[in-house]
DNA sequence: CCGATATCGTTCGGTCCCGAACAAACTTGC
DNA sequence: GCAAGTTTGTTCGGGACCGAACGATATCGG
């Protein structure tokens, strides 16, 4: 993680890395003051952008947005694996379908699918994995041989039960620095993308 | 995508699926009225959520801001995959890498990985993905045996640019919704919340 | 000059991830 | 009641993804 090279991306990068935010972040300070081009000092990856797509017609916030979305979101997910969910032997997405379960108690496979935002056929391996690691069960539903109900076993219960608050503290801890409304902001402007990206 | 099935969970989906942003989206509604719990009609899903987490103390703004921002990037990939990407036969991943040696011209293995977000075990496999595909060209640092410096091929240059403005324009069409300000906004709260992520 | 140390990219094992194809089970129309 | 259509979960192929272990290469100290 420590990079301590000379080159110019390495220096430029510092410790928050990755090409498209650092642009990102640039594009909306520039935007912030309402200044064109020429104002700031970028750094090299800003300028290497700037001069490949130059005379192109690119939205910069879009790409700023969209760029800052998923970037936050591997950040978010990494930080949570590596203090949390790792010590426990854990995957994210494995905590995530274990999460959906345990607020549900007893839930057919395909409604845990779609809560947990992944494909039948990923929930399929991620359900079989924790079923091997003792924390789920499976049972056909009594009404519809093709369904299949998932619930927690004993030890899958312990386990959200010690971890989930946990996990909540360093999500806590991760947001500390936005205000309540902030907060609020980014998530109705998330909100908003969601609905878009999503309408069929 | 269509759920016309009528028991609670699907029926409290709706178009927008996912327990944990539907659950974030009410707890910012409530959050923004200032109001207590009670004053609204909760769905399925929040009900179960707050059912389940009775009697803990958690933090349930931090939760909806970690929700939102791995839902919405999870929506905007996909997306863009959809529309975009697959089309072109190029995966997310792939996407992003491509990207990044775009802007540069010529660039480090290692840079690339650290740009684009992955490890260097993964770009390992990126890369010859690309490679095969006729995209990437694979050259060895001429003062340094280890490293390796990846550049665009003629065709991977076609591909840039006629794809890029297409990847763009979608990427303009999905954040339609923000205004300016907004968009600053949310990059400034992403900012923040990729800053404490990734400190160490 | 040469051993200790550091860095770069690859390999490997395990998991995730999707879409397409599929079989089994249910539902609907006639 | 049964053929046609739909839904559910599995399997499969291709790819992404990480951390750890590794070999090759480079650098630093003496």
């Amino acid at each position: 993680m420590t990079r301590t090279h000379r080159d110019p991306i390495a220096s430029s990068a510092g410790s928050s890395s990755g090409a498209l935010s650092r642009y990102a972040a640039a594009t909306a300070a520039a935007e912030q003051q309402g200044s064109a081009s020429g104002d700031f000092t970028l750094d090299a990856t800003e300028q290497a952008v700037a001069e490949r797509l130059q005379g192109m017609e690119i939205d910069m916030s879009a790409m700023a947005v969209v760029s800052n979305v998923y970037r936050a979101a591997n950040a978010l997910r990494n930080h949570l694996e590596r203090t949390v969910l790792t010590k426990h032997g854990l995957t994210w997405t494995g905590w995530v379908v274990l999460w959906v379960i345990w607020i549900w108690g007893e839930i057919e496979s395909r409604h845990v699918a779609a809560e947990a935002g992944v494909s039948k056929g990923t929930l399929t391996g991620v359900q079989k994995t924790l079923a091997a690691k003792g924390l789920v069960d499976r049972t056909v539903h009594p009404d519809d041989a093709r369904r299949v109900l998932l619930s927690l076993t004993e030890e899958g219960e312990r386990l959200m039960a010690a971890v989930f608050p946990e996990f909540n503290g360093v999500e806590a801890w991760m947001t500390t620095e936005l205000s309540g409304a902030e907060k609020r902001e980014l998530a109705r402007g998330l909100r908003a993308l969601v609905q878009r990206a999503e309408e069929a």
